[in-house]
DNA sequence: ATAAACGCCTGGCGGC
DNA sequence: TGCCGCCAGGCGTTTA
């Protein structure tokens, strides 16, 4: 599920039903979805209480109460509530009793998903989120920075949108977004990028994250009920997914692609 | 030094 | 129907 949207979108739904819960037990059912030693994790995060959800990046960063639990859903990590003693389902992998009688369980196909436990005053000056870029709604991400930081940049502007180090939160649904609206091909050299370019980079970044995020995400495989994320992106979305589909502006045929490994939509005609 | 390929995993889809 | 290869909204590590 996660680009920036979803992950926000995710927090906000956690955040209702999970602050002031307190976590009396975990139990760990795929070992590397923990990242360092399991069993202290285990055992650090018992009878630590929620007391705030927020994310950087695509991280989601649970404040407990002296701890910071973060998790990254990488491809396919949701979360589920279920009454304490329900069958663990086939992939639910990390399971959290809480002291209101339910379970918070982490539900991933995939099992890429990632979580791990930090002291709570130094999270941000540590790996994995001292190593994040800038929000993409940040006031210094500024097209001075972009320049500076797409200088040596032979990759394509679609690939180094996907660097999380420069920009925190881009995936790549909303990279060829941002790119079809800012009329850029996903192949041009970074590098090359001339000043209204970065400067359209930057305001569609914004415009489309924040458009996500109100609507909720964007939701491309359906979920099946309860706490998955029904977001409404889907339909907003000009490109992505559309292969042989119709550009919005020309009327020409959208073009799927391969940049950097990853599929890659976009109009040949309006995007130079 | 940089970029592509691989590994991590499972399931759904289209083609034969 | 069955098998096979390919694809999937991510990212760290290895190889060339």
């Amino acid at each position: 599920m996660p680009e920036k949207p979803e992950v926000v979108t995710v927090a906000k739904t956690l955040e209702n039903r999970l602050i002031g819960k307190e976590i009396k037990s975990c139990d760990v059912y795929w070992d590397s979805i923990i990242m360092g030693d399991k069993d202290a994790f285990i055992k650090e995060i018992k009878n630590q209480k929620i007391e705030k959800i927020t994310t950087r990046g695509k991280w989601l960063v649970f404040y407990l109460t002296s701890k910071a639990l973060l998790v990254h859903l990488r491809m396919e990590g949701k979360f589920f509530f279920r009454e304490k003693g329900t069958k663990r389902e086939k992939h639910e992998h990390v399971i959290f009793l809480l002291d209101d009688g339910m379970e918070l369980r982490f539900h991933d196909v995939r099992k890429f998903g990632k979580m791990m436990l930090l002291p709570k005053n130094e999270i941000y000056e540590l790996p994995p989120l001292s190593l994040l870029g800038y929000e993409y709604n940040d006031e210094r991400l500024t097209v001075s920075y972009l320049r500076n930081r797409f200088k040596n940049k032979t990759l394509p502007i679609k690939t180094v949108l996907l660097d999380q180090s420069i920009i925190a939160g881009i995936g790549n649904i909303y990279d060829d977004e941002i790119l079809f609206l800012s009329h850029i091909s996903p192949l041009r050299k970074a590098k090359n990028m001339k000043r209204c370019e970065l400067e359209s980079i930057i305001f569609y970044t914004k415009e489309v994250l924040d458009k996500a995020i109100t609507m909720g995400g964007t939701t491309i495989k359906s979920f099946t009920s309860s706490e998955g994320v029904h977001g409404r992106f889907q339909n907003e979305l000009s490109v992505h997914g559309k292969k042989d589909g119709i550009c919005p502006i020309c009327k020409g045929k959208i073009k799927k692609i391969k940049v950097g490994g990853r599929g890659t939509y976009y109009c040949p005609n309006c995007q130079k």
